[in-house]
DNA sequence: CAATATATTAAACAGTGTTCAAAATACGGC
DNA sequence: GCCGTATTTTGAACACTGTTTAATATATTG
């Protein structure tokens, strides 16, 4: 029995969050399991409860932590060019959902069919993360109106997501380890030059 | 007990297929278990590992029939013209990813980091989804080689997927019913206005 | 040191996928 | 008809799962 008091409250949390996240680099979703993660830290899996109220309580916070990772990587390399900036953020994030499947699996397969909601401080992340796109696209065409240009990253973001998913499940059927990048170039290359401009025309 | 030879094997394998996609649409996905399939057609779930190796045999096949149920949506309204015809197949992915949401995901999800390949049946329906976007393709673009036209169609289907992913998800966050089907118009006119015509400048 | 409060656990419950010996049924030969 | 054999089908077993909770071990306070 773990010692009382060995490790606070917060310190359990943040070291079965760390547990969680290793299991799951190294042994897939399947191995995600309270009894596993408890045993990792050398604790009962019934210990979890007093600082998870349950298993799907951690995925969603283990969430937020790859989503918050996910997000400085964007950051890391973020070039004045607003067309360089977006591709660099395509870029980084097929990279991460390349060098991280299974945290990246989990962040967006989660809570399938879930009558719970997501979370807010979880879809604030991913708000942030449009909101950096939308920059991006107002720099490009300053005369967008916000409805537009909202609706003008997520449809570029979608593309970038549909790249990284397909890709990652293997379900592109295209040889080569760039092709993922190229996809990724074509869609952004395209997509502004087809349509932004043509946007801000209607305006 | 089921009397023996009430159902040949192939009836038998059908009823669980049926059962099983029943369930999964009334319940979702937690609800698919062996136990209660079996119940379901009045066997025990022995008797699945009969006509199927394993559950996830099961859900492959599963999948394999929505796919082919999705594909023949897709063939349901093919116009004549090119661009219209993309669109009507992006349109009806996305009715088909909301009208089936527990299928769809099954489909894209099941089997995330699985050692086992997916099985060649399954993939060489994904291929024949992408022969359609690459036949509509190559009409608007002859110039275009095989190898940049398998590239486009599937950056372009991938934006289709995405749109389709992050709706069902949840994860756009933008109001409004129909504000996938304005990207979605958006990704393919942009797409094709964009950078089909450059490409085939490159040739 | 004793009493109280709290952290931690072990055991229990209902469920899961999967296997396999045993039981129930069908079929072929007489 | 009946018997022996072949084939379905099952039920029980195993090792898991998430989750709850009574009991226990430890810390803190008086």
């Amino acid at each position: 029995m773990a010692r009382r008091n060995d490790h606070s409250r917060d310190e359990l949390k943040e070291m079965a969050l760390n547990a969680a996240e290793s299991l799951l680099q190294r042994e897939g979703s399947k191995a995600l399991s309270a009894r596993r993660v408890a045993a990792e830290i050398g604790y009962s899996a019934g210990s979890l409860y007093t600082v998870f109220t349950n298993l799907d309580d951690l995925c969603w916070q283990l969430n937020a932590r790859t989503l918050t990772q996910l997000l400085a990587q964007l950051d890391a390399s973020a070039p004045a060019d607003p067309e360089a900036c977006l591709l660099g953020y395509g870029q980084a994030y097929l990279a991460f959902a390349q060098q991280n499947p299974e945290r990246w699996s989990l962040l967006f397969e989660h809570g399938t069919a879930n009558e719970v909601a997501t979370p807010d401080w979880l879809n604030q992340r991913i708000l942030s993360l449009f909101a950096r796109v939308e920059t991006c696209l107002r720099q490009l065409n300053p005369g967008l109106d916000d409805e537009a240009l909202a609706l003008a990253a997520r449809t570029l973001w979608s593309g970038v997501h549909g790249i990284a998913v397909l890709a990652l499940r293997q379900k592109l059927f295209v040889d080569g380890e760039q092709a993922a990048q190229l996809m990724l170039q074509q869609l952004i290359h395209h997509y502004l030059n087809g349509g932004l401009a043509e946007e801000s025309a209607d305006a």
